[in-house]
DNA sequence: TATTGTTATACTCTATAACTATA
DNA sequence: TATAGTTATAGAGTATAACAATA
């Protein structure tokens, strides 16, 4: 039908879809989408998702780590934890040992096989760092790093802060 | 080495899981997590996600976009925009034309109820960015803005260059 | 032959509710 | 009662392969 006519102000081929550029959080989330689908590849080659080799690396940083605690630094929920651990653990990269103190408590350690998994998972996150970055200047990485740390713990506090969150129904 | 014994090397309790923390990737990542998050919740109360406030918010900037278009700003494939942009035309708030030239071509086009859902989500993304960015002076927000920036089309190039890009089997 | 868009499908990641076992 | 972890399930988001229509 198009009774109207005026159709299309744009010509097609001329893109100019960056239209919502100055948007801060679309143009974070495009990025962190091209650095996952990196980490993807990267990982993948050692037959690890990125998830999962955050965790070993976390784990392999602090070892006898709670399950709560690296869901909680992970910022994920504790069932998707669950089934992440329980995978690594199936594959004989991780150990799983009950605390001493508390019974619920559970906690993580490397198996060798863990630990040598974890050293290459360490060698390809550095070099995907490195080469995410490499278009950046040392400085102007140190800045953006800073950044990233202060927004996140603004973040942080804004929600700890938030009315709504004691206000919540 | 490490026979037994040493299961524990760190005191439950000193958490200490920050020790990724240099790490610009992970870093990144989390933040990321914590803003979508928000925006989940906010777009939600539009009855919208963040991709598909996203691609309506593209397409009222930008009327007659092309289905590939919209696809390769948002760095999303054509099978998920199709499935994005369907949902939007069956709700009422696209408007999907043939092009005059080309006839695989498909543009899209806001119908009014999509112009005034457009209008609220403006309003959302844009509280969200000022939001997100409450613990950054305005001269921080620039830089920010600037090195993501500068980062994402470092990155671009990068892949365009990549000789993986030609030797890739 | 190459490109645009679609269909079908699968995998990763995330979220919630309900359960257990400890405390 | 509250907390740690689990089970089950659902929903976003992303990826690939195979196809139809058009160029």
């Amino acid at each position: 039908m198009a009774a109207r006519r005026e159709t299309i102000t744009r010509k097609p081929g001329e893109p100019d879809l960056s239209s919502l550029g100055p948007n801060f959080g679309l143009a974070l989330r495009l990025l962190d989408l091209r650095l996952m689908r990196r980490a993807g590849e990267a990982f993948g080659a050692l037959g690890l998702t990125p998830a999962s080799a955050t965790a070993l690396l976390m784990i392999a940083a602090n070892p006898g780590a709670r399950h709560g605690e690296l869901a909680d630094a992970l910022l994920i929920q504790r069932p998707n934890m669950t089934k992440l651990l329980k995978q690594l653990v199936d594959e004989g990269l991780l150990r799983r040992d009950g605390s001493d103190g508390d019974r619920r408590h559970v906690m993580f350690s490397l198996t060798p096989a863990g630990g040598r998994l974890a050293a290459r998972a360490r060698t390809t996150i550095d070099a995907l760092d490195e080469a995410h970055l490499a278009g950046l200047t040392p400085g102007e990485r140190e800045t953006l790093a800073a950044l990233v740390k202060k927004m996140s713990l603004a973040l942080d506090r804004q929600i700890d802060d938030s009315p709504a969150r004691n206000a919540a129904e």
